[in-house]
DNA sequence: ATGCTTGCAAAACGTTTGCACAGGG
DNA sequence: CCCTGTGCAAACGTTTTGCAAGCAT
């Protein structure tokens, strides 16, 4: 279900990055395309724990503060996207040419489904017109069980 | 905006933890007793560390531990509910006999605005059935700019 | 050349836990 | 009276920061 992404996008989007960087007038240095491209080959939902993992497995040295450091820029680039499932760790997936979608969290479990984000972003600007706001994003999870959790018997 | 309590509904309140307490088998003590006390004089959304500042203020002796122990119990009780602005820390406010909401939350200023969730518990309803999902909560939130930062001049 | 960027280690932060003592049922 | 709940301090995991050295522009 989650989307994986194309690698024939990948020059485009390390391109995207590129101007990006450029355009703010900040550097574009090995560090920081290294991450990129390690990010890029995430295929779900990451925390900057498996980024600094990816990147010691690929053999590339970059330092933790650095992927920290890193992280909100890709977002602030419209390749990332934070997301936030109730825990403490800030989590990512990539948005660039993805479709916008929304998550559903399992309680029991934990684990996570996607669905088509349109009908949330139309109740998204009815209700910002409504009342004056200019939103252009949202956070929205479904919270609850899963089929499979909601048909098992009690936990232990 | 956001919703104040009705100092008339305190003791349901306190009555409505007394009995989820017994329910549950679990001590009514007086330190439960004040945690919930201090939490239903807050208007807006609350942390942890305002809960302990403000029990010192009142003078009454409780450790951070039994806070941080204590609010998920008020959560289960159906007393507070937990909300998250994308910070680290975990942020709580009042749902018993409050009107189910949700917020806008501008980006630039920090200003948090509430809504009316009915429309959104509607589409979280159509989108959990579709996926044959069992969903009994969301999180929702608006993004964007409020009224006076998207109008005001950029940013320093 | 110069100043942003890096890596390291240490600090900070919110939260959780281990433990001996206190207090509710 | 027993056993849960408490307070303290220390541990925890994630994120941030200070700093000297490195490297894009």
């Amino acid at each position: 279900m989650p989307g994986p992404i194309q690698p024939e996008l990948f020059p485009q989007i390390r391109e995207a990055f590129r101007l990006y960087l450029r355009r703010r007038g900040i550097k574009d240095t090995q560090a920081r395309r290294s991450i990129l491209d390690i990010v890029l080959d995430f295929r779900e939902h990451f925390e900057a724990e498996q980024v600094l993992y990816a990147l010691k497995e690929a053999g590339r040295r970059v330092g933790k503060a650095t992927v920290y450091r890193t992280l909100p820029l890709l977002v602030d680039a419209g390749i990332l996207k934070e997301v936030r499932f109730g825990k403490k760790q800030a989590h990512y997936e990539q948005v660039y040419g993805q479709a916008p979608h929304d998550h559903m969290v399992c309680r029991r479990c934990g684990i996570i489904y996607e669905f088509d984000a349109e009908e949330v972003i139309a109740l998204r600007h009815r209700i910002a017109s409504q009342k004056r706001f200019h939103a252009d994003g949202h956070r929205f999870q479904l919270v609850g069980l899963c089929e499979h959790c909601a048909t098992a018997p009690p936990q232990v």
